[in-house]
DNA sequence: CGTACAGTTGATGATCATCAATCCCTGTGG
DNA sequence: CCACAGGGATTGATGATCATCAACTGTACG
């Protein structure tokens, strides 16, 4: 029981926001629209063991180290997991979005710190009575499991990009997923980050500067429009497309 | 039951190799020894849906955008996740040993191609009946998932890797993995590499020139001992650990 | 108005990829 | 038995990419 600064107020499931995905085993769509998203009886059994946690931006969902009592599940807002490495370097193993898991665990410990990049909403829910819940609903189960399996995809995807593409394919994959992953309010094609570029740089594995030469060398490019830190607009989409295809 | 070209022998189950760990949620330990073993009553329930397969070295589990139609889990040897990537280069995204698992698919295809390194054993399950047996068994489900965020957790250890570390920590880690996970048929301390060096270099993401230097200096610096290209010994146990270790 | 922090830009160097030549091992056929 | 072919592996020379160090710019905030 962490309490840390944000409240956990009373029991309010999110919003639907779409279909379920049953049919296909283990399955998930690419972009992670539409996975694990619980049916309404499915929520409902999560409501009896999870609060509604809201979080300020830079608050910190969970250190490294500590006993892993809470899972989570995003509702509204985005995640970073951080990781720290030899010699004050930082690795960040993965952005989370509406709907992903946060805080998978081993041999009781989280293995990183979740630090909220936005205002963030979460559902809690203690893994003592988490997993009695799905051992009693094996079809929510069923939804944790294709989550998980997306992550792992989703994990495997940054391994390849880290070791085998260089900086701008790495840049231009992280602006594929934000844009598929982070919600619509990026009007007009308009990419937002929720990160700083230190974040950036912390996840594509580069150095701060590589990153900022990166930014520039796409917009000398034309491939991508920087109006701001925080907001990109792709160009040339093809070309775009081209440096952040994944095989 | 699909006979297939791998003669399903009957249904047998595996020997036990160690007890269960159930009590802590997502959990496993870190070196996957002890993970996602089943209890004989679980065995039993994919038994009724499962066939044995061998397989001989070099021989294709699946290939990459086939329609996934099983998922195995490996009872004796090991296998390679192989996926190609843009102008004839590969990626191997993860080596698996007995008790994992492997087969996870999107969209209902396979990702990557799995080939066997060695004589292999492979419980080959149908999704489709898996699926069933899953939502009718949540503790055998419940060790998929575990199973599932070992994997992950693989992966993103494996992410680290190649973003943050040199090619001697990489080879080092692999050496490491490879210690931990492989059956103590090496005796006396020896390290047997299922891989030839180019899939090392695949999976390191290093050329395969780079691999070969990097042994010669693991070599030079006394900190391991290459017999043959197949068998490796630690000599130097400190500052193999330090190379290797993870943070 | 300065202090602080995030980001940019430039110069230099380390690491590893690439190209190319050679070696080693195993199997094959004369 | 030997020679040879072919793939895997090794070694060396050169170059590209990106990290590092350092200086500087902008912007937010007291």
């Amino acid at each position: 029981m962490n309490p840390s600064k944000a409240g956990a107020s009373g029991v309010r499931p999110p919003r639907r926001t779409g279909p379920d995905i049953k049919a296909i085993p283990f399955n998930s769509s690419t972009d992670g629209v539409a996975v694990s998203l619980l049916s309404d009886a499915e929520r409902h059994q999560l409501a009896l063991i999870a609060s509604i946690a809201h979080l300020k931006p830079a608050s910190v969902l969970y250190e490294a180290g500590d006993p892993a009592e809470f899972l989570y599940i995003i509702i509204h807002g985005a995640v970073k997991t951080v990781r720290r490495l030899a010699g004050r370097k930082r690795a960040i193993t993965a952005f989370l979005f509406p709907n992903d898991l946060v805080g998978l665990a081993a041999e009781g410990r989280y293995i990183n710190t979740a630090v909220a990049l936005a205002p963030l909403t979460v559902y809690r829910m203690p893994v003592a009575g988490l997993e009695r819940v799905l051992l009693r609903n094996p079809e929510l189960e069923y939804h944790f499991l294709c989550k998980v399996c997306h992550e792992l995809r989703e994990a495997q995807r940054h391994a390849i990009s880290l070791g085998r593409k260089s900086a701008a394919e790495r840049i231009a994959m992280l602006l594929h997923m934000l844009e598929h992953r982070q919600p619509p309010d990026m009007r007009d094609g308009e990419i937002a980050l929720a990160m700083s570029r230190s974040d950036i740089a912390d996840y594509a594995a580069l150095s701060l500067e590589s990153v900022s030469r990166t930014f520039r060398a796409l917009q000398r490019g034309r491939i991508i429009a920087v109006r701001d830190k925080r907001h990109v607009r792709i160009l040339d989409r093809a070309r775009f497309e081209q440096l952040a295809s994944t095989p």
